[in-house]
DNA sequence: CTGTTAGCGCCTTCAC
DNA sequence: GTGAAGGCGCTAACAG
């Protein structure tokens, strides 16, 4: 059933009852009853495609992000669709592995079609050079971190102070080895090197030393790469006394690793995580995070990309978004006397 | 830059360009390449609103899920994409919130907009009766369970066998006293009360009694819904001694109750769930759970979907998936001698 | 094999 | 205030 059926039906011309579906110019009340009636009647619904090809505007955007199996990735997602439906959009999602070429891809095949208005990517994968470089049809706002003068609005949090400030926190609980699971070398990393940034920064204005063999690499974000990474810092001569996980799946891994060497949490090792995911308030012991304002980042994403759409062309922009400590079980004072009866 | 473009450019007509993009049709490879030539230098890519509205077809389905904060929803959600992407299909997501009226709102707005080809629908909600008397726009197919006939396709796993398995072997364990944490009454809990129905087979066909004072209720699906539920078991003047979980996020919040009251699992409570999310082989125990073919599950309503969006009339198929046991460190023979000392 | 052309359903500029 | 008509970019029936 199209808008012609309609006029047809009320006796009146396409013009009208477009304007009555959109609200549009003035229409004479009692035009306006009769054409509502056979819009009922008929039970008219726009088809929302043909208006896009109009207007040139689809009311989607598209949601790009590294991996459903992350759940800080799905809280994200949570809250962007939720604004976003808000804002009268649609979402559409797809996962881009944290790789570069997918990343790359998406952005020019979806943003190309014209599917959709716009998009948000949390880029894992990219070189900023690559990223700096694009040309993408339709506006991109990035969410996470942005290493370097870039072309693109980004919103995020200040990685590097989040850091330093749960770091310092394990070394005001009188930890003196701190291990952190860094990401691996490459450009994977931006997030995570940030995050090692603000470690080393920790340590630095306690006047601690860093102790490279307390850097152990993940290949990913996942649990059973915080596990690996635990396990292989436990084999160590003089093993860490706390550890800094910048996810928090790498924790929950870390944990089930320190669980099954025996070594108890937060007793003889703390474990502090970042994102603040929902399993951070249920995992044994909770976990010491860093909580992002995950609502306010998708919102903040959402508005700068609204903007973009509606064509503003001012300069990139750099949105801060707030976090804070969540302090749980999983971090304790440091015991005197630790299971290898150094003091 | 359109169709028109690269056919002025190339010096042929649209119907020619349009053979060529779409590899349609007999071109003589000398115009072929011609074209081909300017397709590449004008870097031409077809708008796909421009092609929907003309065939009828987006080629994006729409995925309605509950809730993207439970990780079983968001692992559904993984699984569809990836075999989505496969299938050429591009992914439209929103949440339902569990909420009859939005499950309803969004079939009736999405299907009908055409900004979709079809919808999966993972109803929580629903009634039977307001399912079967759908008249969707799009198709239609149900990811969960069907209670009843419906006019809808659906794909989804056995529960009442998965829950009577998965309790069978809690009373292969020995344990007398099996408490259920059921979903609450209404039209939300069609899948949760199969798996009850599963659990209590499981019992009758143990001789084991049912006692009602063992299911305890639960508003959704959350963790801290597990919480609260199993700390009202543990108020039981007879306590029970395991407790199945038709969800594994119930699951954790269980767990964590039962960490919080000092009981050890699973020397003094096994503790099953249901779903096998990732996060069932980090917890501390690890959980032992039932782990539907959520891969396959996608697979197959996708291609239910697309057997209806190519127009296929058959009656409703009702598709049953594998699933199988995963049995963890949360469930163990039962102790001869319970925290209360009874035998 | 290739060119011409009529819509897909909608919005909106122009006349009335 | 309302009607008629063009066109968004693409596909495919109809010629040639």
């Amino acid at each position: 059933v199209t808008l012609r059926d309609v006029a047809e039906r009320a006796g009146v011309s396409v013009r009208t009852v477009s304007n009555v579906v959109n609200s549009f110019h003035y229409v004479s009340p009692a035009m306006r009853t009769r054409v509502q009636a056979a819009l009922d009647e008929l039970d008219y619904k726009p088809n929302l495609i043909a208006r896009s090809l109009k207007q040139g505007r689809t009311g989607a955007i598209a949601l790009l992000l590294p991996d459903f199996l992350i759940p800080y990735f799905t809280e994200l997602a949570h809250e962007t669709i939720e604004h976003a439906n808000n804002l009268g959009l649609t979402v559409l999602v797809d996962e881009t592995g944290g790789q570069a070429n997918r990343e790359l891809d998406l952005i020019e095949v979806i943003g190309r079609s014209r599917q959709v208005d716009g998009i948000l990517l949390n880029p894992l994968g990219m070189h900023q050079r690559a990223l700096s470089g694009l040309r993408p049809a339709v506006p991109v706002v990035l969410l996470g971190e942005r290493t370097s003068r870039s072309t693109l609005d980004h919103v995020g949090i200040d990685n590097v102070r989040a850091s330093r400030e749960i770091v310092t926190h394990l070394i005001g609980l009188g930890h003196k080895r701190i291990a952190v699971i860094a990401g691996i070398k490459g450009p994977a990393d931006a997030t995570s090197r940030l995050r090692v940034r603000g470690y080393r920064n920790a340590l630095a204005a306690a006047g601690l030393p860093f102790d490279p063999n307390l850097v152990v690499e993940a290949p990913l974000w996942r649990r059973p790469d915080g596990m690996a990474a635990m396990s292989q810092l436990l084999t160590l001569k003089r093993p860490p006394d706390a550890v800094f996980c910048p996810a928090d799946t790498l924790a929950f891994g870390a944990l089930r690793a320190l669980h099954d060497h025996g070594v108890s949490v937060p007793e003889q090792m703390s474990v502090a995580g970042f994102d603040d995911v929902q399993e951070a308030q249920f995992s044994i012991p909770t976990l010491t995070t860093i909580a992002p304002d995950k609502s306010e980042i998708a919102l903040q994403a959402l508005q700068l990309l609204s903007d973009r759409i509606s064509g503003s062309i001012v300069p990139p922009r750099d949105v801060r978004v707030g976090h804070h400590l969540c302090i749980r079980q999983s971090t304790a004072p440091r015991q005197l006397i630790t299971r290898n009866g150094e003091s």
